[in-house]
DNA sequence: ATGCCGCACTAAGTGCGA
């Protein structure tokens, strides 16, 4: 089986990216974030039209999380028990049965800054999650979790840690706060980078930061033990963040032995 | 060359991202 995990930022502004994609990488799973893309409006008849089954969870402009799949998609699930809002839930949490494996695709609060609220809130969303999954874990399914997590899990994971100083993505809270899902037992799936030292999934926009490899390891996927040992090879897809119309984001591509 | 911000909402200006 092969998944992929993509913060496409905005599914309907990268659809001419997002087809040719599916196409030619043909993942059997993919998680989708910042679909940016109203209840209704997700172009279900193009992705179907390749195979894929859609599951969406929208809140209009913002967020937004779905997951394809063309191998079942079942007990669709949005958001999660006691999942923080600010102040009401936002779309940021969709997980399904695909193929016997439980599947999350979550888009994490950004936090902005580490004085503002939406960094409590980022904080407190981390922490519900890992009790949300620690309940799903008892079932014993395998479990992978996957999406943008808008946490560097250690230095190496930014392309200067000495400008992230004081700023979110990098603080020992959030780090922890990854360390403890790991602790439920969950395996950080580092993908191969493909060029470079640091496998990067994220580059900004501005000033040329992707031709400079000036980029973060924030897209995460994790696994249950059983689902990372047969995971036979994992990368980020550098090529979907080049040519035209690319999202910030480049995809991180998992394939797993059956 | 991978190339110097883009998206949504709405109608030029703002909020957001990390």
């Amino acid at each position: 089986m092969r998944l992929a995990t993509w913060n496409v930022n905005s599914v309907k502004a990268r659809l001419p990216r997002l087809l040719p994609w599916l196409a030619e990488t043909g993942p059997d799973v993919l998680c989708l974030q910042e679909t940016k893309c109203p209840d209704g409006a997700f172009p279900v008849t193009e992705v179907g039209a390749l195979g894929y089954q859609v599951a969406s969870h929208s809140d209009g402009r913002w967020n937004g999380v779905a997951i394809l799949s063309r191998v079942g998609l079942d007990d669709v699930r949005v958001g999660f028990t006691d999942e923080p809002g600010f102040p009401e839930p936002e779309a940021r949490s969709i997980s399904a049965t695909c193929a016997g494996t439980r599947v999350w695709s979550i888009y994490v609060p950004n936090g902005r800054t580490t004085d503002s609220p939406h960094y409590r809130y980022k904080l407190d969303w981390l922490a519900a999650l890992r009790t949300a999954l620690g309940d799903e874990l008892r079932a014993g399914a395998p479990l992978v979790v996957c999406g943008d997590f808008n946490v560097a899990p250690t230095d190496a994971d930014v392309w200067d840690p000495a400008l992230f100083v004081g700023s979110t993505h990098v603080t020992p809270a959030e780090r922890d706060a990854l360390a403890r899902l790991r602790a439920l037992g969950l395996r950080d799936v580092v993908p191969t980078p493909m060029k470079g030292p640091h496998p990067f999934t994220y580059w900004d926009y501005r000033a040329g930061m992707f031709h400079q490899n000036k980029g973060m390891r924030i897209d995460l996927v994790y696994a249950t033990e059983d689902f990372a040992d047969r995971v036979t090879a994992a990368y980020v897809d550098r090529e979907a963040r080049k040519g035209k119309s690319p999202s910030d984001h480049a995809p991180i591509v998992v394939d797993i032995s059956e």
